[in-house]
RNA sequence: GGGCCCGUGGUCUAGUCGGUUAUGACGUCGCCCUUACACGGCGGAGGUCGCCGGUUCGAAUCCGGCCGGGCCCA
């Protein structure tokens, strides 16, 4: 049964993408685990729940459902799972700000618990976003990471790394944000410009400069450079700190800048990465001056209990007193500070978790997968090489997954639970056994937490199903879709994970997505203004507007500026293609046609090949991730090929009453039927509409167009015949004759077209007469016309002086080349299309203008 | 300071392992309400492809240097 296919006027977006979001099922997007189809696997990024899914991560979510779509039209079993990265400090920070307390004032349990349900709230509101989208996520495998089934999956991997040798814990410098009280890894570290002050000062004789007089009472060591004459004599002697009396060597060191400040530095523990290297190299001692609140600490004697900026003020005001402050500079410098909070962080020595890193295993699965844009692989192998110190994984935080071990009471022996009974909270349950080595059962559970990158850095593992015992078949993914920002992180972390748990690589194919920037060129932020959510704009043009401007809207890789411009093109567009449906609809029920009718007409002909054509690119520019050649490519066969050429020449065949309409309907249901299949992973909804006319059941279920022979003459030919129509169009224009106006009657000599059904003729209202023959005009020979394509290779150093050789020639041997050609002194063969002369014409008999399209002369008989 | 990316008509952008007249969109100007579409059609104007040098018969494309912008990292 054929639906109605009167097509209303305007295609109403709102109401259309309303109505499929209703009638679209999820199960339609399910992976199957039984199927034997070819399986694509995406570890698909799981966003934060802050409760709103911004425009960068639908930027994102576009490229896979992009690829979801047509992997499912292609054949395959396509996995597109969705995963919420829910641990982590601003969801503490939340709920504190929300409940109006600290996470101090109520038990860990109910603390988390107000931070679960915050969370679940804010996974909902985006949930509706992505419907909205019409992202065809596989709901059946979402997952969350804050629910015990991820997140057992966490502790089953702590647990398994920790058997392996990959987790240690240790005393050692980490980065420590005072204000959230936690420790935290290089890559939550930003880097922020601050002024700050240089202060020189007397340093038992020597005159030292520091940005940080605060740690005056940390500081271990005096280094110099081992050339630096100024300090030859003080080599192996000791010095006495300033205010705090306490004496430290004097070590010569290469790293130390004798240009800086005034060439002597003090080493304190720690006031940046360097006082580490040398702290470690000299073995110095360790002094801790502030502490997890960013207190002084009791070595600080006076200043104990002062906060380390009231402490600075103190310590450059009693060297102000005892006039041993010397001068103050400002400076510029580049502070480390906590990603989150933007608190400067401090270095500090504490007893914390790490995991191993393997930079030659690392890379070596970073080199199996296949990244593209390719030159991203280069931010994984910077960031690799230079890679200090381990991953911190502890975090002293409390919405997060808790390290699974105990310590026993009596002899510190450490316990692990035993896998089954996963997951655990060691602060609150306890060990099924007594303590293996001294038989006690008093056990204090661990209370530091896991760096939240541990559980999204197994991703990967939890959608293909892994269980801590075996590989799983489905393991590697297919895919990781992501963006560059997180390099360093998350794709860093989840080849790190996959490779110390299961020896592989994670995935076979890593795309790498830009950010997404404001109109004005800049990042989005609410200080700017220029945020724009993806509810502004599928309010006012629609969701496949907005996955049209981020297909399209930038190459691949690439950032891409937040375009209006874009999206109301791409709504256009829309509009357009709807308006053909409607025009193919209307033709096709305008008169009965026969279905088997033969395609015999050329311009028939020709919109199947170059449909061919285009099948054949844009399933390479698919393959590719290329969406914005694959789209830019769709909307020129429809726009270009399809409406302002083909149609513009057959409406007459079609408006006839015969048969000759037959072919020409024929073809345009074919060419209807695969624009929406191609469409279909851009532009969901609109192509579900479009298809629906046909009566052919969902788009979505349709298989991926298949190309078949190339079919160059017909292409050719089809093309000559449209370059002539369209030749011939700008003459009427030029001659102010309206395009339907009637014109002279028109001759195609030296024609490889003899017979255009007709086309032509209906389409410029006026008699064409094609023939294979030369006009009999007197010809005027002009311009040689070179062909580089096919010299420039050939000839190489020759294609000069043989182009000036060939113009040297007289017209008959331009008209007909020889078979070679002197060029001072050498003869070299005269490659095949290598030149041809261009004529003009003039009026033979009856007065004609002549056009000159390729090789082929039209005249325009001017008297009709 | 190091690494990577980018610089193309007024604006945004394609092309970048060399090849005839440099892609498209928006804007702009002119003509056309031709029975799918004026959210349209046809035509035009507008570019030293950041600058300088090199390689080459030929450079937006390759190489070197410089200038400017961005990202990441010291």
């Amino acid at each position: 049964m054929s639906p109605s296919r009167d097509l209303p006027k305007n295609y109403d977006f709102s109401e259309v993408e309303r109505r499929w979001q209703s009638v679209w099922r999820d199960e339609d997007h399910y992976y199957d685990p039984r199927s034997t189809r070819k399986k694509f696997i995406i570890d698909t990024p799981p966003p934060y729940p802050t409760g709103t899914f911004h425009i960068g991560n639908a930027f994102n979510w576009c490229y896979i459902d992009f690829i979801a779509r047509y992997r499912r039209m292609s054949g395959c079993n396509v996995m597109f799972p969705q995963g919420w990265d829910c641990h982590g400090l601003p969801t503490e920070v939340k709920v504190e700000e929300i409940h109006g307390i600290t996470k101090n004032d109520v038990p860990r349990e109910e603390f988390r618990k107000m931070c679960r349900e915050l969370t679940l709230a804010n996974i909902e509101k985006m949930r509706k976003t992505l419907r909205r989208m019409a992202f065809s996520v596989d709901w059946s495998h979402e997952y969350i990471t804050m629910l015990p089934a991820y997140y057992s999956k966490t502790q089953l991997s702590f647990l398994k790394m920790l058997a392996k040798g990959y987790i240690y814990q240790s005393e050692h410098p980490v980065n420590f944000c005072t204000r959230c009280e936690t420790a935290i890894a290089f890559a939550e570290v930003a880097y922020e410009p601050r002024d700050t002050t240089l202060n020189y000062f007397d340093f038992d004789g020597l005159e030292i400069a520091t940005t940080r007089p605060e740690l005056l009472a940390a500081c271990v060591a005096v280094a110099v450079h081992p050339d630096d004459e100024r300090y030859r004599n003080l080599e192996r002697k000791t010095l006495k700190v300033p205010l705090f009396g306490h004496e430290v060597p004097v070590i010569a060191d290469r790293a130390v800048d004798p240009e800086f400040g005034s060439g002597a530095v003090m080493i304190c523990t720690f006031g940046d990465k360097q006082d580490v290297h040398w702290w470690k190299q000299h073995n110095l001692d360790l002094r801790k001056a502030i502490d997890r609140q960013g207190r002084m600490t009791s070595i600080a004697m006076k200043y104990a209990g002062m906060k380390s900026s009231d402490c600075r003020k103190a310590v450059l005001e009693d060297m102000r007193r005892e006039q041993i402050l010397t001068r103050q500079e400002a400076l510029e410098q580049r502070v480390g500070t906590c990603w989150r909070c933007k608190t400067p962080i401090e270095i500090m020595s504490e007893r914390q978790w790490f995991v191993k890193i393997d930079p030659a295993a690392i890379m070596d699965a970073a080199r199996e997968i296949s990244w593209n844009p390719e030159h991203m692989f280069l931010r994984m192998e910077n960031w690799v090489e230079q890679m200090e110190w381990d991953w911190c994984i502890s975090r002293q935080r409390i919405f997060a997954t808790p390290i699974p071990v105990w310590f026993c009471k009596s002899c510190g022996e450490m316990m692990v639970p035993e896998e089954g009974e996963l997951p655990i909270d060691p602060t609150r349950d306890l060990p099924s056994r007594p303590c293996l080595k001294c038989g006690s059962r008093e056990f204090s559970g661990e209370e530091d937490v896991l760096d939240t990158w541990m559980d999204s850095s197994i991703s990967v593992l939890n959608v293909t199903g892994w269980d801590g015992s075996s590989r799983s078949p489905l393991f590697p993914a297919e895919l990781r879709p992501q963006g560059h920002d997180i390099i360093r992180t998350w794709a860093f972390y989840s080849i790190l994970r996959s490779v110390a748990l299961t020896g592989l690589k994670p995935w076979d194919q890593i795309l790498i997505n830009g950010m997404v920037l404001g109109e004005d060129g800049y990042k989005m932020s609410k200080s700017r203004g220029n945020v724009i959510s993806p509810e502004d704009i599928t309010e006012k043009y629609g969701a496949d507007a907005l996955r049209q401007w981020a297909a399209l809207g930038a190459a691949t890789g690439s950032d891409i500026m937040f375009n209006w411009n874009d999206v109301i093109a791409a709504s256009r567009f829309q509009t357009k293609l709807w308006n053909i449906a409607r025009f193919i609809h209307m033709q096709l029920d305008r008169q009965a046609f026969d279905t088997d009718a033969p395609v015999n007409a050329l311009a028939d002909r020709w919109l199947l090949a170059r449909l061919d054509d285009t099948v054949r690119d844009v399933t390479a520019a698919m393959e590719a991730c290329q969406f914005d050649k694959a789209l830019k490519l769709i909307r020129e066969y429809a726009w270009d090929i399809l409406a302002d050429n083909y149609i513009e020449l057959v409406k007459g065949r079609l408006y006839a009453r015969d048969t000759t309409r037959d072919g020409a309907c024929r073809v345009l249901q074919t060419v209807l039927d695969t624009l929406c299949r191609l469409i279909a992973p851009f532009t969901p909804y609109f192509a579900e509409e479009c298809y629906s006319y046909l009566g052919r059941g969902s788009v979505h279920a349709c298989s991926w167009p298949a190309s078949g022979q190339e079919d160059l003459k017909v292409r050719e030919q089809g093309d000559l015949l449209v370059k002539i129509v369209s030749e011939l169009r700008r003459y009427k224009h030029e001659k102010g004759l309206a395009l339907n106006a009637p014109m002279g009657r028109v001759a195609v000599f030296s024609s490889p077209i003899t017979d255009d059904a007709g086309d032509a003729s209906r389409a410029l209202n006026t008699k064409v007469d094609w023939s294979g023959e030369p006009p009999r005009l007197e010809k005027v020979p002009g311009e040689l016309q070179f062909n580089m394509a096919v010299i420039g290779p050939l000839l190489r150093k020759d294609a000069g002086p043989f182009m000036k050789a060939a113009r040297a020639l007289p017209h008959e041997l331009q008209e007909k080349p020889p078979v070679v050609l002197d060029i001072g002194g050498r003869e070299i063969p005269v490659p095949a299309g290598a030149f041809s002369l261009k004529y003009t014409y003039l009026e033979a008999g009856e007065q004609v203008d002549v056009l000159n399209v390729g090789d082929v002369i039209v005249t325009i008989h001017t008297n009709p």
